[in-house]
DNA sequence: CCAGATCGTGACACCGGCGTAATTCCGCCG
DNA sequence: CGGCGGAATTACGCCGGTGTCACGATCTGG
């Protein structure tokens, strides 16, 4: 996963789930909620599938890190409606600043000292650095499904479940 | 209220209620839970009274303004686990600290600088600076209370609900 | 094509947190 | 002491979020 913004890359609905720590029932209602919708293909019905890709992934492993250090998710909601155009598939450098309901990506540190320093003190200033969440999708990825992983991006074709349905799957991988 | 710290001042549940900016639901909610107990006189049946300090209302301001800001009550339970024995009375100076579920309260800007400098990543940093919440529960004070905040603490004995059971109502302030 | 696997869906339950309102009881004051 | 005001208590409800499970529908692979 040495190149993780494959295009062709997807996860089904579990799998997403798996990789990124939540029940299914989790992104279930995330998605139904809006929150986090998976943005390949979208149920259409029971028995049809979710596709994310893998910023989907990185999406949800925020919305996950944010909840379990404590911030409520209908703030996350709000907060994402400034993050989603400013997300992309490398998280490594950037950091995230979020004071009331806002939030901004910062990528250079200067930026977040100049952040820190001009806090005034209206309200509380979170900040979570984005590399361990990147770091821990990837690390998932290469744990929990390791045709996906160990293989890099060249073979993602021959990956089960992430080449989406016009690859053959190349083995049981699932 | 330029020395808000007088040792014999204390308000009823209500009025608790009303400087913080917390429904009278909450502030019970909070009180049977165990968050945050009145520390001067806490109630012992229906009809009773609970009197909480000016650090108590210092708490209770802090405790709605994390919420405020996107923090889950939950959390904040934990986090008041840390800090109870660190506030006092005087927050003009002083920053909250909380990363995971740990809380600390810096006073000096440079351990304030050290603290975001170490940050390495581990989970979200929560910061607050606790001027406003106090500056906040100062102005409530004079506003709601004037014949609590206009007079000083050295007319806290004259003032309505302000010195507990035995002193006599001078006025009806409430 | 078909059987089985897997997925999404719906339903119900639980819990925390808090709104609303009625009731009971205490404390204060005349 | 008694009446009354106001406080705490109790009860029920709602909502968001999530756990659990059963079921129907789609998809996949042989």
């Amino acid at each position: 996963m040495s190149e993780p913004s494959s295009p062709v890359e997807s996860f089904s609905g579990k799998k997403a789930a798996d990789i990124v720590g939540i029940s299914y029932r989790q992104l279930d209602y995330w998605a139904r909620t809006d929150l986090i919708r998976p943005s390949v293909a979208d149920a259409h019905g029971s028995g049809t599938r979710r596709r994310y890709s893998y910023r989907d992934l990185l999406e949800l492993k925020l919305v996950k890190t944010l909840l379990d250090n404590g911030i409520k998710l209908e703030s996350i909601r709000k907060a994402f409606a400034y993050l989603r155009e400013q997300l992309n598939e490398d998280l490594s450098a950037a950091k995230l600043v979020m004071v009331g309901n806002s939030a901004v990506l910062v990528r250079e540190n200067d930026e977040l000292i100049d952040v820190v320093n001009r806090y005034q003190g209206q309200g509380v200033l979170n900040l979570l650095a984005l590399d361990g969440v990147q770091s821990e999708v990837d690390a998932a990825i290469v744990e929990l499904f390791p045709s996906e992983g160990d293989e890099g991006e060249a073979e993602a074709g021959d990956a089960d479940d992430a080449g989406g349905p016009a690859r053959p799957a190349a083995e049981g991988g699932s």
